[in-house]
DNA sequence: TCTGGGGTCCTAGGACCC
DNA sequence: TCTGGGGTCCTAGGACCC
C-alpha cells in the first residue's frame, strides 16, 4: 500500500502559521508579479476565485469579502516544506519527496488497522512540529493513493484520512471521481474522454485498452492499470538527477531595449550556472528565450528562441552567461514589447565527467579552469554567507529583475533580520 | 494597467549507420 | 531500369505534473 500525505492549501497554511489572524478568513498567494492565486484557503474557493484566475479580474469581489492576499515568499515555503518532509522521514523510513507539499510513503508490512493508525499518528506528529494541516490517501497504488487523498480531501466527513482498501470502497470512489480529476489525465485528455463517453475514473478503468492506448498513449495505459489496482509506478527515494535547469521571469515593467534584456538574461543565466553548480552538473546545451505578452494583438506578439552548443560541459558562471548572450543577440527584433524572457540549460553531465573530458583535450580553456573553478567556489561561498546577490558577474543585475511583490510577508524562517522587524 | 515558474515523459519523424 | 531491412540517435512538439 503506498500512501500521499498532501499539505492542504500549503502556501496559505504556511502564512496562516505566522499569523494566526488568518485562520477562517479567506486567504489567497498570487504568483510571482502578483499575477495569478496559486493558492487559495478553503474559504477563498468557496467564494468561487479559481486557482490560477488573474488576479485584477477579481479585485471588487478580493475587496467585497475582505480577502487577504500574499505575495509569493518561496524562502518562506521552501522551508516549511523541508520541515515538513523532516519530520515525515523521522516517521517513514521509505518515501519520495513528490513535490514541495506532497510525499509518498511505502506503507507495506502494515495491516489495515495499523494503518489506520500509522496516519492518525503522521496527521498529529506534523501539526504539532510544524502546524501544516495535510490529507492522508491511501491505496494499493499511486493513482489510488492520489484518488483517495482526493476524497479525504473534499469530504469532511473523512476527517482528512482515506483509506481504500476494499474492493466496494474503490468501486464507489472511481464511480464519483471524473477523468479530468484522476491523477495524469489533463485538460486535452479529458475532452478526448468526454467525447469518447468515458466520464468517471470508472468509465476510464474498464475502457477497452486499445482505445486508451491508441489515443493516450503509453501514460494512458499505465494509468488504466494503475486504477485497476496494478502498481506500475514505485516509489522513487532517490531523486534521479534534473535533466534541465531553467531560469525564467516576467518583467514587473515593459522592456524594449536589447541592453536591458542582455542583463536580465545575464543574470538568469548566472542563476542557472549556480542552480548547476549546487546539482553538481554541468550543462552541454543552452537555450534562450524571450517573448512579448502572449496577450497582445497578433501583430505585436514576438516569441524568440535559440538553442546553442556549448563547446566542453559547464557549470561556470562566465562561460554561461557569455553563451547566453550570443544566442540572444541571435533572437533579438527590435520594435517589440518584452514581457519576458528566459535561459535553460540542458544536457547535464555530472560535472566530474565534464572535467575528465577538459583533461582529455585540453586548450586556453582548461587552463584556466581550476583557477575558474575556485573562483566559483569563491563567490557560491560568500553568497551563502552574506546572503544571494552579495557578490555577482557585471554583466548581472539581480535587482531590476525582481518581480513586483507588493503584499510579502516576512522571511520568518530564513532571515534574521526579518525576525528582527517583526518583534 | 494588471495574466507564474519549473519540471518530466512520450512519440513521430528525419538523419544517419551497416 | 531495377533500389531492402533493420537499427540508433536526436529533436520538436505535445501532453502531463506541481
Amino acid at each position: 500500500m503506498f500512501a500521499l500525505i498532501d499539505c492542504n492549501n500549503f502556501y496559505v497554511s504556511c502564512e496562516r502559521v505566522f499569523n494566526p489572524a488568518l485562520v477562517g478568513k479567506p486567504v489567497v498567494v498570487l504568483s510571482n508579479n502578483d499575477g495569478c492565486f496559486i493558492a487559495r484557503s478553503n474559504e477563498a474557493k468557496a467564494l468561487g476565485l479559481p486557482m490560477g484566475g488573474p488576479a485584477f479580474k477579481f479585485r471588487n469581489l478580493l475587496k467585497k469579502h475582505h480577502v487577504r492576499v500574499f505575495s509569493a515568499n518561496f524562502p518562506l515555503y521552501g522551508d516549511m516544506s523541508s520541515r515538513v518532509m523532516a519530520t515525515l522521514a523521522d516517521l517513514a523510513p521509505e518515501m519520495e519527496i513528490y513535490s514541495i507539499d506532497e510525499a509518498f510513503v511505502d506503507l507495506g508490512g502494515f495491516s489495515r488497522f495499523g494503518i489506520a493508525g500509522y496516519a492518525i499518528q503522521i496527521r498529529k506528529t506534523l501539526t504539532r512540529h510544524t502546524g501544516i494541516p495535510v490529507s492522508i490517501g491511501i491505496g494499493s497504488t499511486k493513482t489510488l493513493a492520489k484518488a483517495a487523498n482526493r476524497m479525504a480531501k473534499k469530504n469532511p466527513g473523512y476527517d482528512g484520512i482515506c483509506i481504500l482498501s476494499s474492493p466496494e470502497e474503490i468501486h464507489a470512489t472511481l464511480a464519483v471521481l471524473k477523468v479530468e480529476d484522476i491523477w495524469g489525465i489533463g485538460r486535452q485528455w479529458s475532452k478526448m474522454l468526454e467525447a469518447g463517453n468515458i466520464r468517471t475514473a470508472l468509465d476510464y478503468s474498464r475502457a477497452p485498452a486499445s482505445w486508451i492506448r491508441k489515443h493516450l498513449h503509453l501514460p494512458g495505459i499505465r494509468i488504466q492499470e494503475e486504477l485497476n489496482g496494478h502498481s506500475c509506478l514505485p516509489l522513487e527515494q532517490v531523486r534521479p538527477p534534473k535533466q534541465s535547469i531553467c531560469t525564467s521571469r516576467s518583467f514587473g515593467r515593459t522592456v524594449t531595449a536589447l541592453d536591458e534584456l542582455q542583463q536580465a538574461v545575464a543574470t538568469f543565466a548566472g542563476k542557472c550556472a549556480e542552480k548547476l553548480r549546487k546539482e553538481n552538473s554541468a550543462a552541454s546545451m543552452i537555450t534562450v528565450f524571450i517573448c512579448s505578452s502572449p496577450f497582445n494583438e497578433p501583430h505585436l506578439k514576438y516569441w524568440g528562441t535559440r538553442t546553442l552548443a556549448m563547446s566542453i560541459p559547464s557549470q561556470d558562471s562566465i562561460a554561461v552567461i557569455r553563451a547566453a548572450d550570443l544566442a540572444l543577440s541571435s533572437i533579438f527584433r527590435q520594435g517589440y514589447d518584452y514581457k519576458k524572457a528566459g535561459v535553460i540549460v540542458s544536457g547535464l553531465v555530472p560535472a566530474q565527467s565534464a572535467e575528465r573530458e577538459l583533461l582529455l583535450f585540453p586548450d586556453d580553456e582548461s587552463a584556466g579552469n581550476n583557477r575558474q573553478k575556485r573562483l566559483m567556489e569563491a563567490m557560491d561561498r560568500i553568497n551563502r554567507q552574506y546572503g544571494p546577490g552579495a557578490i555577482m558577474i557585471a554583466a548581472e543585475n539581480a535587482k531590476d529583475w525582481k518581480p513586483n511583490q507588493a503584499n510579502l510577508s516576512a522571511h520568518y524562517t530564513t532571515s534574521w533580520s526579518d525576525i528582527i522587524t517583526v518583534g
